[in-house]
DNA sequence: TTTTAACACGAAAACGTTTTCGTAGGTATT
DNA sequence: AATACCTACGAAAACGTTTTCGTGTTAAAA
């Protein structure tokens, strides 16, 4: 039972496929007679028109592609939740592709999503692009000023539509946090400094540390090549061990946790621990992770706004924009 | 800069559109020197066939569309990730529509998806429907012979491809495992019965207190109308507590886990604990919890094969198959 | 020299829409 | 009675492909 097109119940009641559009659309043009009986036959055929021609008619597919490093990851998928809302609310749909943080997949990706099959692009870039610095794939888009926002991840140097977390005044605000209730020697669990959401809260840290004239501090980046909780043990080591970590995701700050657990060390007593990330891990943990909240949700609909409102008024739309989301300080019992 | 099409190559070119067709496909019947010509100038231009007119020449989307109830959620976007993988393999994009676990966004998403949006569509049901056991627009699907493969939450009557995770049996092991080590008074956190997923976990419950004729066991059915934390709590001020506990999923585990603590109970001395899914949430708390593993990506990649067959194959595909993914239990220091 | 075949390309249809324009028949105006 | 104007519908183009079929030119065969 092949679904009812324009052709088939024009066929079938005898008229032209023109005035069954036009009485399926409520057109004045056709009798009022004439536009029931089609409605009613339509109805009863449960028809509705193809996508595919309305998108190759209308030059719009209705269809918004996400590309996005990884899903099984909660702040990802949480923006994505966000996306995928608003882009309902507008009658569009979401196409989502994972680069694997490979830049060639993410590479082809675009390649396959800018052949016709989506109006706009929301992209968060795979590592590789940004240590490698790799945006001739991005540029072309935007000398083709294909729709465009990207958040998180973006190419600094890009003039292009970006939604941000305030990464520095995350970074500021948690380390201010731990400096407030008394900690002496803090400590940063950070990424290498290509990965922009790091670097950006490494910034936040020590110009919390600055203000506050705390003069010693630790700074280690974790290299994930390498055995991640090795890393972090290390901190343990030392002749002094800090009193307050702040770890730039929610992992580190679990990992911090745990080890420093099984030295005995007591927390929040002892160590005051912060992350970042308000996920499921944060609220799991024994004690519960105090952290810094993005607003994913926030953050997916903030893009895909600005997405629509390109796809809608191209002239006005032309320049970039850089839309910053604050964060948000949630305290638990690490601190 | 527009798009170059067919059309504006052949006008260029002062071809005709059929012979930039067959050129680009490397077609015979054109000569080698024309073909060389328009090739190289398709590749300056950076031509490629757009999707929505293969999709309305071809009558095929190369796209599946994905349902589920959540994708902030480590199993749902664990199964997403094996899907998209798999998809990608061959040549296919992923469209998601999140139902938010209501009956009426995913009517609304089935009807958006099969308006020739998608060439199948794989999905999970949300806990409306099940609950209501409302399938008539599913029905619908079926009778169209719309290709079609549901994982995890599935409705139960009908002849329909289904992908399950062999829920009974990852009760069963759960529960014997605990038992094995010497659990006597075995308690489970679980479902209402109108999930499928929980109900069938607690069969395998039973089936193991049955097995090792424990004769007092305790059953706890939690309402996630109500607050989770509370109904959990009430486990331990009885007048016996258990010395083991197996909860249907992640969260009402580490619930368990914290409550328990708080109460001064030793894990996994005086109590033992096992969850179920092997997320995020169980490899994080202290201490990590022993844990169910339902091979979300392996189910993702096992759906999306059976799919992708089905839209192959039509006629050899009519019968409903149904693919049981086993379970793997997760020793940890919860147990 | 005529017939045949190969070659290289173009015209047109089809997929399913929407929209512009054209027009036959009827009604109202002068 | 001639003109103008509705009313209600159909034809055709357009979106971008692919593919079938037709055809003019040239070269080979008889």
């Amino acid at each position: 039972m092949k679904k009812a097109s324009l052709k088939s119940i024009a066929a079938e009641l005898g008229v032209s496929v023109s005035t069954v559009s036009k009485a399926l659309r409520d057109s004045p043009e056709i009798s009022q007679e004439t536009r029931e009986k089609i409605q009613a036959f339509a109805r009863y055929l449960d028809y509705s028109p193809n996508k595919m021609a309305l998108g190759l008619r209308n030059q719009k597919t209705m269809v918004i592609g996400i590309i996005v490093p990884e899903i099984v990851h909660h702040f990802f998928s949480t923006v994505i939740s966000g996306l995928e809302e608003k882009a309902n609310e507008y009658n569009y749909n979401v196409m989502i592709g994972l680069s694997n943080d490979q830049l060639k997949k993410e590479k082809e990706l675009i390649e396959a999503f800018t052949n016709g099959s989506v109006d706009g692009l929301i992209i968060s870039l795979s590592k590789e692009s940004m240590q490698k610095k790799n945006f001739a794939h991005i540029e072309k888009l935007i000398n083709q000023g294909f729709p465009l926002v990207f958040f998180d991840r973006a190419p600094e140097e890009l003039p292009v539509n970006k939604v941000l977390v305030n990464d520095e005044e995350g970074g500021y605000k948690a380390t201010s946090y731990l400096l407030d209730k008394g900690v002496q020697y803090p400590a940063i669990l950070s990424t290498p400094l290509h990965i922009s959401v790091g670097k950006e809260r490494e910034k936040g840290f020590l110009r919390a540390v600055k203000e506050q004239a705390v003069d010693e501090y630790k700074i280690i980046h974790i290299n994930e090549q390498f055995d991640i909780v090795e890393q972090i043990a290390d901190l343990f080591n030392q002749k002094r061990i800090p009193d307050g970590i702040f770890a730039v995701n929610e992992l580190y700050a679990s990992i911090a946790l745990k080890t420093a657990q099984k030295k005995g060390i007591n927390i929040p007593r002892d160590l005051k621990i912060i992350g970042f990330t308000n996920g499921i891990i944060s609220k799991t943990t024994t004690p519960t992770l105090t952290t810094i909240d993005q607003h994913g949700k926030q953050m997916g609909q903030t893009a895909m706004n600005i997405l629509l409102n390109c796809i809608t008024n191209p002239e006005e739309n032309s320049s970039a924009s850089i839309y910053i989301i604050p964060t948000q300080i949630i305290p638990r019992e690490s601190t």
